[in-house]
This record gives structure tokens, C-alpha cells and sequence, in this order.
DNA sequence: CGAATAGTGTCTATAAGACATTATACT
DNA sequence: AGTATAATGTCTTATAGACACTATTCG
């Protein structure tokens, strides 16, 4: 067990993003066409491989969300998901990628004739359960990424990330609805959310329009970790392990 | 932005394991003592590279347990914490550490004499205030995982990976009150743990004795996920951002 | 008995969930 | 007025936290 004339194999580090956003009332991701194989033509997350071995990881993110969707990365909310290094997920050799999960407000469809035109929003639901195929292991990836949105969003102040900065409580309690997958009572969320303290704040004196009573608008507040949190409803008690 | 005759650099991928045992009601972290350059004879986590192309993340994670601390990783659960691959941590050149998270039952001193000579275990107290060094990022690695840890005791049966195969309710407390850092009423403790179902079980109508009153012997129940869960007390609202 | 630890019960404040009512805009 | 949406209030039940008491072993 000594030192060896050894060296240990050298591998490709990759990035994938799960963005999500919610769109209609429904949680949505990010998706492009794969314009070369492995997996050509068919969808896959945004990513890609590091540019350069000092490039750190997290900007390799935000530079590949940059150039295959056109997104402003500046006010997006980055966080790692974990690394995927299962050997033969890429055909092309041993590669490891690191999965990021970034949470957006409601965007237009990517315009034809950019860069990003081959992007586009997928509804999860798919995906989840399986209708949908995705390259690599990526349905996996959007998987952990759609339950660690599902639970951040008890815990912290996350579902403000999917909205407008300004935005009202309805749109937020839809962000909760969309997430889980649930219905809530409008007047218990209303009460629990404004029981948070820090979690939103209101955004000056003005109002918004559309039908019935206008609604107050509020912003992001300064506590990002919520007390009390806002548990989901159980769903079903199912038992769970780990991955 | 066609496809130049480029190629992504290649990087090393390495495994380092936090694994948190408790010792003397205080939780504590296996660390060893580096070999070789860098960090030469400074405390690192145990960990390494992978063998070859084509070995699994978590088998090496696994094989690098067994070879720096004659653990048994059969019985031991492993969880990944995430990537870590800062430019620079590594003075040998781009280095990418999967690190893992495992939870090991209280164990004896690894024996002198063994190929786990140089291993230890350390209490996380004095590696979390910066009192004793690290090698690498490996601190910034002991702190996640540590508050990974106090999160999964939460929502998760993780606190019995702590114990024997049986425990008292005591027992499993004092993991809580280790892990956590905080004093529990021992009568709510028992029953908000009772009031879990599949949480723990009764194991056989044997007891244990010491001085007291013989308690309970009781096992991992089939559910791992709690509900409701055991919420931390509140460490004083401190805000939080991400990592 | 007294010491030590295990287990049970009771009370109160707070939060969750169900549901009714009022408020403010629009046509 | 009628409709649509926002905001507030009330009641009931469950859970959290504080605390007192009983139970079983040992010396």
C-alpha cells in the first residue's frame, strides 16, 4: 500500500441545469434539442462541458444556460443538486456532471431565429411520469430537481424566486399549488404566510387590477429560512428512501 | 458557435467521506492523518481518487472506507452531499471531490497496528469553529455534512443509524441532542418519538440494565420518513442564505 | 429507604384546517 | 344590482412545550 507509479483516470466534468418555471398554472423546465449525438434530436437539459480546467463549476452553469437558452443568469437563484457519475450514462466516455437547480419567473417562449430557438418550457408532469424521453440519465436529474424545489419550498423562501418581484399572495399560493401539486385554502395560506415574519414584505402602497378586488402586492422579504414553515399537506404518508 | 475541434479538459475525480459517529454523547468525525504531499501529516477526511475509468462514485466511496478505516461500509448508509471543485483546492491540479455522507453507530478507537492506524475520530465541535485545520476544503465539507445531518434527523430515520442494532429512547435522544447541540425534554422526546408509526419498534421483551429502571429495547421501524417530523427547536432564528 | 433512571399524565399556548363573512373593484 | 376576487374572522382539533407524578431497579 505504498506510493505506487500510479495515476488515477481522468474524467470530463460536465454541468446540467434544471430550470424550472411555472407557466399556466403548471411547473415547467427548461428543455433543448440535442444538435449532435449522443441522443441527437432528441430533448435534453441545458449544459455542457467546462471550458477550460479552471473554469469553476458554477459559472460553467450560468455560461451554458447563457448560451443555449439566452437567459439572463444575473437574477437567477443557482444551487448545486448533486453530481451524476454513474460509468456509461454518456457514450462517449466517463463523464461526471454536476446538476444545478435554478428556479425562474414566468418567461416568454424562447423567440425563433436566436441562439436559444431549439429551447423551450416542457411541463414536468411528462417527464415525471415517464411519457416524455430525455437524454443521459436526465430524467432522473429533473426528478431530484423537482423534489428539492417541492421541499425548499417549505423551508425557505424559494416559491418568491418563481414570481415577479413584486407579485401577490394568490400568485404565490399558485406557485405552492403548482409545486406540490395541490390545492390550498386561499384564506389559511393568506393567514400563514403573513404569520411568517420576514418572508414577504409589502411593495409600496400601489395595486393591481384585473377583475374583482385588487389584490395588495408584496416583494421578497429579508428571511430566506421560514418560521414557522409551511408544511404540505401529507400526501398519502408514502414511505420513501433514499436515492 | 459551430462545433470547433475542441475538447472539454479533463479533471480528477475524487471521493471524501464525512463520517459522523457519536462519542461520549458528542458528535464526532473521522479524520486521518495525510500521508503524502499536499497537506502532508495534517487531518484530512478519509477519501481518494477513483481506481479506474470505470469504477462507480460510491463503490470507490465505499472502497476508500474499507482501505483507510477498516470500516465495514455493508451496514453503513451513504449519502451523497454533493460536488466540490473550486479551481485551486487542490494544488495537484483540477480536482472535483464527490463527497458522501455516512452515519456510523458508535465504534471503538481504530486499533494501532492496522492500515487504520492514522485514522481518528475527532469531535466536529472543534473543526466547525475553525479551532483545528483541515486539509483542502475539507472543513467547509465536515460543516455540510454536519448540517445535512441535522436536517435528515428532522424528516428522516437517520438518528438510529447512530445507535446499535437496539436502543433505548434515551439512547436515540441523546443522538438528537448531539447532533443537534441542544438539551430535549426527555418526556416530550418519548412521546413525539412514540407518536411516530414505523419510526422505531419494539425489539423483543428483553431490557437492559444499569442502575435505574430497566428500559425498553426498540429497533429501526420500516418507515423512514417521519410524519409528523421532529422539528429542531428553534436555534434562535438565525437567517440563512444558500451555499 | 434513597438514589437513579424509565415511563405516564396533565395543562396551556400555539398552529392547522374547515368554513362564513365582509370588502372593493369591475360591468 | 350582479359578479368576481381579495381580505378577515371564527371555531374546532391537533400538536408543542412546560412540568408533576408514578414505576422499577439497585445498593
Amino acid at each position: 500500500m505504498s506510493d505506487e507509479p500510479w495515476s488515477p483516470p481522468a474524467v470530463l466534468i460536465a454541468v446540467d441545469l434544471v430550470i424550472l418555471t411555472l407557466r399556466a398554472a403548471e411547473l415547467h423546465v427548461l428543455l433543448v434539442e440535442r444538435g449532435i449525438e449522443p441522443y441527437e434530436g432528441a430533448q435534453a437539459l441545458p449544459g455542457g462541458f467546462l471550458n477550460n480546467a479552471g473554469e469553476d463549476i458554477p459559472d460553467a452553469a450560468r455560461r451554458e444556460l447563457q448560451e443555449e437558452a439566452s437567459l439572463d443568469t444575473s437574477r437567477l437563484h443557482l444551487e448545486q443538486l448533486g453530481a451524476y457519475g454513474l460509468p456509461g450514462r454518456d457514450p462517449r466516455g466517463r463523464v461526471v456532471s454536476v446538476a444545478y437547480l435554478a428556479i425562474a419567473p414566468g418567461l416568454p417562449d424562447p423567440a425563433a431565429g436566436t441562439d436559444a430557438a431549439d429551447a423551450s418550457w416542457k411541463p414536468v408532469e411528462g417527464i415525471l411520469s415517464g411519457h416524455r424521453k430525455l437524454a443521459f440519465d436526465h430524467r432522473q436529474i429533473v426528478t431530484d430537481g423537482v423534489e428539492r424545489a417541492r421541499s425548499k419550498l417549505e423551508h425557505s423562501a424559494l416559491a418568491t424566486a418563481f414570481c415577479d418581484r413584486t407579485f401577490t399572495i394568490s400568485e404565490l399560493q399558485q406557485v405552492y399549488e403548482a409545486v406540490w401539486g395541490v390545492r390550498l385554502d386561499p384564506r389559511n395560506f393568506y393567514r400563514k404566510v403573513q404569520g411568517v415574519p420576514g418572508f414577504i414584505v409589502p411593495a409600496g402602497p400601489d395595486r393591481r387590477s384585473t377583475k374583482g378586488r385588487p389584490a395588495r402586492l408584496f416583494q421578497a422579504g429579508p428571511r430566506n429560512v421560514l418560521h414557522p414553515p409551511l408544511i404540505r399537506p401529507d400526501s398519502s404518508t408514502t414511505n420513501e428512501g433514499d436515492r
